[in-house]
RNA sequence: GUCCCGUUCGUCUAGUGGACUAGGACUCAGGAUUUUCAUUCCUGCAACAGGGGUUCAAUUCCCCUACGGGAUACCA
């Protein structure tokens, strides 16, 4: 019904997608699936000082794993191709020389000297920063003597005056700018790259894009980018600003006070299901009072008009919770296969199915990131150490009387299920008349190397009779 | 500085001109369950930035102030 439809998402490669550009992902993705519509991926660099190798391989490695899909991009070109704006250089060139011709956009050859001069002057002389545009004024015949001599030059956008430009933002009704607050864009850079407001332009125009949904920054670059459509005589997309994810002293989100980078949550073992949850709700609600959504639910509920308006700060704490909800409930099978690299990497071996299965039915009650399983579940790996505390309760008369007690109920069978285990827990417990802390601490400790853990019967179902049997024999004095 | 955008518990948010004693979630505190830990459950703490209007009535509409954020690059 609204296949023309066609949003895009379009970062620039300067290292890792960060979770504010996920959340703009992320709701351009829910947009397009909800109406049907196309969700495209461009990637935008064309500042290659800021170029970072290998992360554009990154980028697309992290939207995979998150489960984000496109439906044009690299490696998966459609119609309007290229998708990498540095392979769409001849274009913007055409275009830049198109505004030349009719008169809207000029040669500059000031030098970036020259303007940071100016700039500093303006500020002490308390005048708003603004390029002068003393190259407005230069005749055809300048301009062409100038390129001869081979004098490096940019191409800046004419912008009026005088005036003001009033637009719609999907979020905020109407927005109004004076026209002598903005400034001579620089269109295209001396090495031959446009400039972000350019290139956006006409490759929103020529990938037919028909809603821009991005942050809030760019909020105040809408003038001139309205202005571009203008003088091209095209019809501009609508458009819609997110507001800004913060840090929780409500500052831009910044990698300095914090993990931003999505892969990083990933490496941590933040599940992307938690992720993109969580990242929905930063600055958008439906109806009522849920929170749990999967991402099919997402696309189901999404809807523009429900988006806020103000910053959300990206709080940690809810996010841990939620990971540790979803670790806790998603299918144990999944969590198992999460969890491998984890055990892989502490060079633990989980060659046992069966009881690596039993230690992630205990683990993920207990944390709230999956790097962290590693921590719950070390005590059933290798040798247990003890403290001089923990040995004096071993040494204790009682403590002695349950370990070998014990070595030799649990020696009279190789196979031990949980019932039977409580059972002899009960037994034990009634016939050397210990109870209560007496019996379990000395007995968990020796076992799980703390005394304070899950039942016994499950750290004896992980261990095995024959490992428990020899942790609890580590545990008697030799007199 | 200037321009633009925003403002409900500490945080994410729901909400409507009168049903609001402002709802939910996270955190925190207390309790129940559990031998202990974790889980689970229950209870509690906690907000409409301030001031003016408009109205019979404003958290909800308008204006101002304050505060926060963004932009002000040959970065995106």
């Amino acid at each position: 019904m609204n296949g023309d439809i066609r949003v895009r998402f379009a970062p620039s490669p300067t290292g890792y997608l960060h979770v504010g550009s996920l959340r703009t992902a992320l709701y351009n993705y829910l947009y397009a699936r909800k109406v049907g519509g196309k969700f495209i991926l461009r990637i935008e660099d064309t500042d290659r000082t800021r170029f970072v190798e290998g992360s554009v391989e990154n980028l697309l490695k992290t939207l995979k794993n998150i489960g984000l899909e496109y439906d044009e991009g690299p490696e998966k070109e459609g119609e309007y191709g290229p998708y990498f704006q540095s392979e769409r250089t001849e274009l913007y060139k055409k275009y830049a020389d198109e505004l030349i011709n009719k008169g809207v956009a000029y040669h500059c050859f000031c030098t970036k000297e020259k303007l940071d001069k100016m700039r500093k002057e303006q500020i002490a002389n308390k005048e708003d920063p603004k390029y002068d545009g003393s190259c407005r004024k230069l005749t055809e015949s300048e301009v062409q003597e100038k390129i001869k001599k081979g004098e490096s030059y940019v191409i800046r956008l004419k912008i009026p005056l005088e005036g003001e430009i009033t637009f719609y933002d999907l979020l905020r009704e109407k927005v109004t700018f004076p026209w002598n607050m903005v400034d001579d864009q620089v269109l295209m850079k001396s090495d031959g790259y446009p400039t972000y407001h350019l290139a956006n332009v006409v490759d929103d125009h020529l990938m037919k894009i028909t809603h821009v949904i991005r942050g809030e920054e760019w909020l105040s670059s809408v003038p001139k980018h309205l202005y571009l459509y203008r003088v091209f005589n095209w019809k501009p997309p609508k458009m819609l600003h997110l507001p800004l994810l913060l840090n929780p002293d409500k500052s831009k989100l910044s990698k300095r006070q914090g993990d931003v980078a999505v892969e990083d949550f990933l490496n941590k073992g933040y599940l992307p299901e938690t992720l993109i949850n969580f990242v929905a709700l930063l600055g958008w609600h439906p109806k009522g009072d849920r929170e749990l959504f999967t991402l099919t639910e997402l696309v189901k509920e999404f809807s523009l008009k429900r988006i806020n308006k103000a910053g959300a700060v990206f709080d940690i704490e809810k996010l841990n919770w939620m990971n540790a909800h979803y670790i806790r409930h998603l299918k144990l099978d999944y969590i198992i296969n999460r969890s491998r690299t984890y055990f892989e990497q502490a060079g633990l071996d989980i060659s046992d199915d069966k009881k690596y299965k039993k230690i992630i039915t205990f683990a993920r009650e207990r944390v709230s990131h999956l790097d962290d399983i590693i921590r719950q579940s070390m005590m059933f790996f290798g040798d247990l150490e003890f403290s001089e505390e923990d040995k004096r309760l071993f040494s204790q008369k009682t403590s002695q009387k349950i370990f070998l007690y014990w070595i030799r109920e649990l020696n009279n069978k190789n196979e031990w299920s949980d019932e039977e285990i409580n059972n002899l827990v009960k037994k034990s417990s009634e016939e050397l008349e210990i109870k209560g802390k007496d019996f379990y601490f000395p007995l968990r400790l020796a076992l799980f190397g703390s005394s304070h853990g899950p039942d016994i019967s499950i750290i004896i179902g992980i261990l095995g009779k024959d490992t428990a049997v020899s942790r609890l024999k580590n545990c008697i004095n030799p007199e």
